[in-house]
DNA sequence: ATATTATCGAACAACCAGTTCAATTATTAC
DNA sequence: GTAATAATTGAACTGGTTGTTCGATAATAT
């Protein structure tokens, strides 16, 4: 890829992100970005064709680094999503949380877009139903088993906003075990 | 109340929410509610300061007529809401869900406002807490309860949507029996 | 060195929100 | 019934936002 276009991508994430600390999504207007971006319109929608799209390739962005497991690169990161320890995989998702990469917790904020939230649910639902056999199995037989992991991805996202939204006073760990007890565990 | 007041209300809240099963909140234009609800536009205006204001008080109307215990005449109402029964006050708002009784489940599908889903949320808070007692005390011994009376209403949310999403093939009994397996009930 | 490709910037059309106002119509009060 | 009051209308208008276009300019690749 051209420098000129990674520059000018890695300015667009940047402002874009930047911006998402002040203000929330629906707030902050395409010429916001350019201006914190300093780039002519022109060039923005020659890399996205809406704000929307930006958004969703940055959260393709962010939950490719934090979701995919089968990273060649970084064994450590494969270690613990392949591991069968119980908690070790949530935990690891609350400590991203925790150090918040890329500014990932202002997205998750109340106020903020739906679209994010579906996604985080989405790359959830994928690690959920491999992660399946480390939760107790006997709620897993009454009920569908669509229900079940639903749920069990909806109770993730919702401990990690009520975290966020209390200043985050827990550690990791502490919050791990919250949201264990209250999935039965 | 005059009654050209009356009728404009009634017309815009029936426009809105035939549109709300059309297109999802963000995608209704206020022109498009005016010219359904054929009226002018400053007769809008002189209604809702903005269409979310329309929303909010849409919302407003809806819980009012659902979580409102203490309404004076409804009698059968405020019986269930008041009464110890484990079960009978979620199941009773699973069967309002089943009615759907304003549209309301348009507002609840995945594409929709946040902020029916806060209002949703914010009621439940508070009914949830009356009934906290009917709830197995052991996990809420160990947990914040904040945290755990905020899992409980998000669980509802989650299980209603996914009830709405799965073209509530379960009966409001069933789902009121998911709801309660998810939290050990 | 040349061809290609990205950026710039300014102007543009289309759409939408929300306001204003004078004219009209319905309601209420007397 | 009549006068005062209040709601509705429609059209025009401002201001802001989105997304597009295009010729000129600069950076990159071969």
């Amino acid at each position: 890829m051209d420098r000129r276009q990674r520059k000018t991508r890695e300015a667009i994430f940047s402002a874009f992100t930047e911006l998402l600390s002040e203000k929330n999504f629906k707030q902050i207007t395409v010429s916001d970005i350019i201006d914190r971006a300093d780039i002519g319109r022109a060039t923005f929608y020659a890399h996205f064709e809406t704000k929307d799209f930006l958004l969703k390739e940055l959260c393709e962005e962010l939950f490719c680094h934090i979701f995919d497991s089968s990273s060649e690169s970084d064994r450590e990161h494969r270690h613990i999503f392949n591991c069968n320890a119980p908690d070790s995989v949530f935990k690891h998702l609350f400590e991203h949380l925790y150090k918040n990469d890329n500014q990932i917790l202002e997205l998750l904020s109340s106020e903020n877009n739906e679209l994010f939230l579906n996604y985080f649910k989405t790359n959830l639902l994928q690690l959920v139903k491999s992660q399946l056999h480390t939760f107790s199995s006997q709620k897993a037989s009454i009920l569908p088993q669509d229900f079940y992991i639903n749920h069990i991805a909806a109770t993730f996202v919702e401990t990690a906003r009520w975290w966020i939204e209390n200043k985050m006073e827990q550690s990791p760990q502490e919050i791990t075990e919250y949201f264990l007890a209250v999935l039965g565990n």
